[in-house]
DNA sequence: TTCTAAGTTGGACACGTGTCCAGTCAGGTG
DNA sequence: CACCTGACTGGACACGTGTCCAACTTAGAA
């Protein structure tokens, strides 16, 4: 329940072996299967050591994708609004799609009322946002910004529920989403 | 294992009990607290019997949320796809807010593996798009009605999730719709 | 070298999930 | 009436979660 506390010198060291074990038991097992003890089996240390860097299976998913989606932010470019929200939909989708255990676990851990996991949402929730406004820059007249943002990142929640429902498989979702951002953003360029 | 087999006679009343209680128990306790086995012992039945019933905590909540969205279904009119569209989504925004702790069970829920759940949420997901498909008829032009329902269902798993998340109160989700509706549509009609 | 504090550990705990099964009960059929 | 069958039950089970704590280990400071 302390969550985690600061990460200097040796507990820095213990948490990414912790977290490295846990992306790999991931992609091992998938998240259904996976089992705190099994990572901290992995990475050689005891559960009860494992608790004290991750408060639950949630929070291990939710910092796993967080560091993930942090790591690939894309570079975008273009000459458009739509142009460069097509790449930017484009490159999570493509995130998304290579690491689908990660991607299908993060879904329902989000979902948890675990305080850690919070803090992770609203990180996560803003990077979105924020991926969004940087792409469209300010080709779309402020009063209707808002409006098409919230558009956006409702349907790319949307995205990811479905395809953690299995609904649409994280391969077809950069398909599904430009056709989706072209619908939103048309008529207010 | 078995889910549910036919319902007939007694066993239709059992299964109304149950559900019944599990109503109940969600709005009195909230789905976190609750417990099949306290849903059960709410029924008067032993849990073992409970399981004949419900495959599992999450299928009750999908069932229950099933129920629930096909009994009110509203009846929608209007001149216009846009004011039609946004009849539909006020309508099932109001549902969710005025069955809260159902809406934040059945999120999560969704996402489970569960063969049984899996049923529902194929039966939701129909229902969503045949209530959009329902609100435009035919005032959009075929060749761009896939996209915009696309998009429309999205924007509303996505609304879900958000919700589901505690991003958006379920009341504030009629209001940032309407918005987001209006958005997509735009320059389809 | 000795002391100290941070880090780690084993092992137990309470609790919930979902499964299983032998045994009981009740109601309708012959 | 005796019987059979389907519904129900109690109680155990294996397993995962997350918590707790007294005891160890270890690296670096005094």
């Amino acid at each position: 329940m302390v969550a985690r506390q600061a990460v200097d010198g040796r507990r820095a060291e213990t948490l990414e072996k912790l977290l490295e074990a846990g992306a790999e038991e991931l992609r091992a097992v998938g998240h259904e299967a996976l089992t705190v003890r099994s990572v901290a089996a992995r990475a050689g240390v005891s559960p009860a050591t494992a608790y004290t860097y991750v408060a639950s299976k949630n929070h291990l998913f939710a910092e796993l994708f967080w560091r993930y989606l942090d790591a690939g932010r894309p570079e975008v470019a273009g000459s458009g609004a739509l142009e460069r929200l097509r790449a930017t939909t484009r490159g999570m989708a493509t995130q998304l799609a290579e690491a689908p255990e990660l991607s299908a676990a993060v879904t329902p851990a989000l979902l948890s009322s675990d305080p850690d996991v919070e803090r992770l949402r609203l990180r996560i929730g803003a990077e979105f946002l924020q991926r969004f406004a940087d792409a469209i820059g300010d080709d779309i007249p402020a009063d209707r910004l808002d409006g098409v943002l919230d558009a956006l990142v409702l349907a790319f929640s949307g995205a990811l529920l479905q395809a953690g429902m299995g609904l649409i498989t994280y391969t077809d979702l950069g398909d599904r989403l430009d056709s989706v951002v072209a619908a939103i953003v048309e008529g207010h360029l």
